[in-house]
DNA sequence: GGTTGAATTGGAAACGTTTCCACATTGCGG
DNA sequence: CCGCAATGTGGAAACGTTTCCAATTCAACC
C-alpha cells in the first residue's frame, strides 16, 4: 500500500504518441495509423507499435485528437430538469445508447429558461459537441432555434414541435399526446361523464397543445355539451396544482373525473380531493398522464396514459447516431403510441 | 425565411483568433491577452480586440484551448442510474452548482456494474475531465478506486465508504442514514412495536451498511429482544421488493412495522400490504426511507425519513468546486441531517 | 539627455493528435 | 532488366489556443 502512490504517479504517465513512436522505434505517423487506421501499415511496424503503446500504458489524448479531426466523440442533452421523472428516463436510455456507441453525454438544465438555453446552446457549440438533444422550454422561442441550427452539429428535439424551414423539419422524436388524450376522454365519456377537467402544463408547448387537441376532439365527437370540458393549465408545480385543483373541485358544478398529468400535478390533485373529503373514484375519476409509481401504487391505483420513456430516449438517441454517421438520412421523425391502462380509479360518475 | 440558411452558414463561422489579430491589426498573443488576461494590454489594444470580435462573432475554440491549457471546463458525474430520483435530484443540483461557476457536466450510468465503472473513469480520464463526482457502486471494488485515483483529478465521492490510504479520506459528501434509522427505529419502538423490519438495499453500500447500524443500534438500546430486528436485504426493483414483502408479511409473526427505502421498496411493500388486505397503518406501519412524492401523497401519507437531496448534490459540487481552485483545503467531508417528517402512517400496534 | 525599469507588444514555441505529401521500397508484368 | 503501380514510411504541416521570451516603447528619474 505504501509504494502506491509512486505507481499512480507513473500511471497518470504523460506518454505521449511520441514516446511510443519512440520506443516503437518507427514514426508519429506510422503509430497514429497502426493505431487507428489500420491501414498500409505492415505487420511488424503494428506489433511493435501495439508492445511500445502496452508497454507505455500509452492512452491517446481526446483533446488533441479532438481539435485536429473536429469531433468530440461527445453530444449535449438539453431539459428543463433531468431530476423530473419525465426526462430522467428519457436521458437515463439515451445516455445508454450513446455510451454504447462511445460516446458521452453532457447534460445541462435549463428550467425553461430561454436566457439559459441559448447560453448552453453556445455553451455546447463552443465546446464542438457532435451533436445534441433537445427539449426546448417553448416552441416559440424562435432565437433559440435558430441559434440551434447555426451549430451545424445534428440537433434531435424531445417531443416539441421547433419551427422550422419548409422542407426541413426538425429530426425529432414525438409522443402521441393527442390520441392519448383522447383515448382517455373518450374512455371517461363512455363512462357517462360529462364534465371532465384536463390539468396539464400550458399550452406553450407541443405535449401540452397536442393534449388538448385530443380532448376536445374526445368532446367534438362524442358531440355532447362541449362546455363540460375543463381545460386548466398548470404550473408543473404541486402546490400550485393542489390550490388550483381544490378551486376546481369546489365549483358548484365540479367536475366527475380529472385527467392530470402525472408528475406532480397529479400529486397535487389527489391530495386536493383528500382534503375536501372526495373519494376516488366513487366521487372523482382520476386518470394519470404518464404512468409513475405514484399512480400505480396509489390506493386506489390509478388508470394512467402510458408511454415508453426509455423508447423515447433511445429513439432519439439513435436518430442522432443516425445524422453523426451521415448513413442515409433514414427516417427524421418517430412517433410512438401512447396507451390506456386501466387500473381502479375510474367509475361511472354517481347520479346526481 | 430564405436567406437564413446563408447567415446561419456564416455565424457557424470559423472565424479564428487570428482572424480577430488581422481586423484587429495586432499580434494573436495580443488578442488572447486581451480576451482573456486583461493584464498587460493597453486601452487601444483592448477596444480594438473587443471591436474585432464582436465584428467577427468570435467564439474561442474550447477544444484548442483545453489542449494548451490542460483543462476542459467539465466535470463527470458516475451514478447507478440517473432516472433513480435518490439520484437524478443530486445530478441535477450538481449541475445547477457546477454550471453557475461555469462548467459542463458530463454524466454516465453505471448499473452498479465495476466494469463499466471503470470503462467510464478511463473515458472521463482520457478526456481529460477536470474532475469528477462518483457514486460507486459497491464500497469494495478494489481496481475501481485505484484507478479513481490515478486520474490526478479531483474526485468527490457521493455517500459511499470507499476504502482510503490512512491519511487521505477521499472528500466526500455523507448522509447521516445511520441516525436517520436509529431515530426511526425509536420512535415506532416507542410507540410499542416490537417487531419491525427494515427493507433496504444490500449492505454492499454505505448507506444500506448504516441504516443496519442505525437500526440494531436503536433495538440495542432499548434493551429489547433483538429477534424482532428483521433485516431483509432487497434489490432495489419494485417487483422483486413485492415479493419478499408479501413473503414477510405472511409470516406467522408477521412484523407490525416496516421501514422501507422510498423508492421502488416502499412501493413493493405498499402494493404487497394491499394485496393481503392488510391496512396501513391499522395493521402494519409504515415509515418511508426517503421523502418521495409518492410517500407525501399516499393515502395514508406515509411518515417519512428526509433528507435533501438537493444538499448532497450542492455540496459535492462545492466541494469538488474547492479543489479545482485549490483554495485551501477547506473540508473535506460533509455529513448531512436525516429527519424524520411524521405523517400518518404510523400507530401503536393492535394489541394482539 | 541618458539610464533604468516597467509596461506592452509581436513572434514563435508549445500542447498531442491526424493527415497530407513525398519518398522508398517492394513485387510484378512486360 | 526496366519501368510502374502498389504499399509502407517518415517528416512536416495543420488544428486554435496560451504562454514564454525577447524586443520595443514609454515615462520618469537622475
Amino acid at each position: 500500500m505504501s509504494i502506491m502512490p509512486l505507481r499512480m504517479a507513473e500511471i497518470v504517465s504523460k506518454a505521449t504518441i511520441r514516446d511510443v513512436a519512440r520506443t516503437a522505434g518507427v514514426s508519429v505517423g506510422s503509430v497514429s495509423r497502426a493505431l487507428n487506421g489500420g491501414k498500409n501499415v505492415s505487420v511488424r511496424v503494428a506489433r511493435d507499435v501495439a508492445a511500445a503503446a502496452e508497454k507505455l500504458g500509452y492512452q491517446p489524448d481526446f483533446q488533441a485528437r479532438s481539435l485536429r479531426t473536429r469531433t468530440t466523440g461527445m453530444v449535449g442533452c438539453l431539459v428543463s430538469d433531468v431530476a423530473n421523472p419525465l426526462y430522467a428516463s428519457i436521458v437515463q436510455a439515451a445516455e445508454a445508447r450513446l455510451r454504447e456507441a462511445g460516446l458521452l453525454m453532457v447534460v445541462a438544465n435549463t428550467a425553461n429558461d430561454p436566457a439559459r438555453e441559448r447560453a448552453m446552446v453556445a455553451a455546447f457549440r463552443g465546446r464542438r459537441l457532435d451533436g445534441m438533444l433537445v427539449a426546448p422550454g417553448s416552441d416559440e422561442n424562435d432565437r433559440a432555434w435558430r441559434e440551434l441550427a447555426a451549430g451545424g452539429a445534428p440537433v434531435v428535439i424531445l417531443d416539441r414541435d421547433v419551427p422550422h424551414e419548409e422542407d426541413r423539419p426538425w429530426p425529432a422524436v414525438l409522443v402521441d399526446h393527442r390520441e392519448g388524450a383522447r383515448t382517455a376522454t373518450r374512455y371517461l365519456i363512455g363512462l357517462g361523464h360529462r364534465r371532465i377537467a384536463l390539468l396539464t402544463p400550458g399550452a406553450r408547448m407541443r405535449p401540452g397543445r397536442e393534449r388538448i387537441a385530443g380532448f376536445k376532439a374526445a368532446f367534438a365527437e362524442a358531440d355532447i355539451d362541449p362546455t363540460g370540458a375543463l381545460v386548466c393549465l398548470q404550473e408543473s408545480s404541486m402546490d400550485f396544482a393542489q390550490g388550483d385543483a381544490l378551486a376546481l373541485l369546489r365549483r358548484s358544478q365540479r367536475p366527475t373525473a380529472i385527467i392530470a398529468l402525472g408528475t406532480r400535478i397529479l400529486a397535487g390533485a389527489l391530495r386536493a380531493a383528500r382534503d375536501l373529503g372526495l373519494s376516488v373514484p366513487r366521487d372523482l375519476s382520476v386518470i394519470s398522464v404518464g404512468d409513475t409509481d405514484l399512480a400505480a401504487v396509489h390506493t386506489p391505483a390509478i388508470t394512467a396514459l402510458r408511454w415508453s420513456l426509455e423508447d423515447v430516449g433511445r429513439a432519439a438517441a439513435e436518430l442522432l447516431l443516425q445524422r453523426l454517421r451521415g448513413t442515409g438520412e433514414g427516417q427524421s421523425r418517430a412517433l410512438l403510441p401512447v396507451d390506456l391502462v386501466l387500473r381502479e380509479s375510474c367509475v361511472p360518475p354517481t347520479a346526481k
